[in-house]
DNA sequence: ACCGATTTCTACCAATTGGTAGGGAGGGGT
DNA sequence: ACCCCTCCCTACCAATTGGTAGAAATCGGT
């Protein structure tokens, strides 16, 4: 592996799990066993690298949900894109850190963050819209249905510290019982009882 | 209003806008007008500071909530969070801000904040056991739920850079919108139809 | 007028921050 | 043998960081 890859991969981590503030180039490079100098070769600047590495942990965000939910019905995709975020919070936790730190209000990066979504994000809603249409979701407006739909899948598979105050120690077991009845209670919220 | 009061106002806005890491003492006790050591003064070191104001935040939030959520009914309670919630969005975007720092995985105040809600946390728990038993909500395991709702609230009022990157642009109409399309999502997935 | 406590300040510090300047090792092409 | 280019390094820097030590100022009480 290149040491530009190196570094984008340890980045994310730690970016992931403390933010852009929390993370100085100087430990980076120690968890590197490089020099910082060499970071600053292959990333004119901190914020250059922290582009980089949001752009990327998008491109690996994108790429896995367009491998799961290609299909037409809907209720597929949301299933598909639950088991692609769950998958991550198992096997890439500070990708979704990562996002989650992005997507933070204020944040500057997160205008960068939504031109990487920004097609999937169109075409979620497009399908969305006409689902509506159909009468086979549940909704009035297909944005804001999204949005929900977002907010909710995200919280509950990143929001672990909140979990940990109801008494749930996080685990595999515990993430699988998130997951169903997440999507149980997703099922009722979108599809309409025939 | 005390010094000390100041201190723990502006330290929230601080804290909420840009977390831990990215508040400095220094610039904290400009804004204020004061010297840095008055801070400390009153508070022994910055992260002593940023708990206290956690703290102050976690009762700030319980206070609101305790005053709207007072009902038997669970769909009035729900509606009474996600007001509170959505006052608290426009009026103090700050706090909300704050509990999405402090609830961030491998946070070391998430402790502190879950012992704050701890007791608000199992009454809602425990309203949400007797209407699942009694039939008068959906759903099979009322941690989760709490857990669900409590992922679905808090991400629709705070995820604002989410909201810019489908197009929607923060105002006081986008979010009167974003809650009755809220409340509209959680009755479908919370209360049955009869 | 004086005292003691509370409050706010000046002065200072070691450590860390992101970043610059530039050198040297190594390899491939000529 | 030469040069150029890629890559990673040492050396250094000004600014900022959280925090300490201790001196003034301000206060109500006597």
């Amino acid at each position: 592996m290149t040491t530009r890859q190196r570094i984008l991969d340890t980045a994310l981590e730690s970016f992931g799990r403390t933010g852009l503030d929390g993370t100085s180039l100087d430990e980076l490079a120690r968890s590197l066993d490089i020099r910082k100098q060499s970071i600053l070769y292959y990333f004119p600047s901190k914020v250059a690298l922290f582009e980089a590495v949001v752009d990327e942990a998008a491109d690996a965000f994108v790429t896995e949900l367009d491998d799961v939910v290609a299909t037409d019905d809907v209720w597929e995709q949301v299933e598909g894109a639950v088991r692609v975020v769950f998958r991550l919070a198992v096997r890439r936790p500070a990708l979704l850190g990562l996002l989650r730190e992005a997507s933070r209000p204020g944040s500057q990066v997160a205008l960068q963050l939504s031109h990487r979504l920004a097609s999937r994000i169109a075409a979620a809603q497009h399908t969305l819209e006409i689902a509506l249409k159909e009468g086979t979701v549940k909704g009035s407006d297909a944005k804001l249905l999204l949005f929900s739909l977002y907010s909710t899948i995200m919280g509950v598979a990143t929001e672990v510290e909140v979990l940990r105050a109801m008494g749930i120690e996080p685990s595999l077991r515990s993430l699988a019982e998130r997951r169903v009845e997440l999507l149980r209670f997703l099922r009722e919220a979108l599809i309409p009882a025939r």
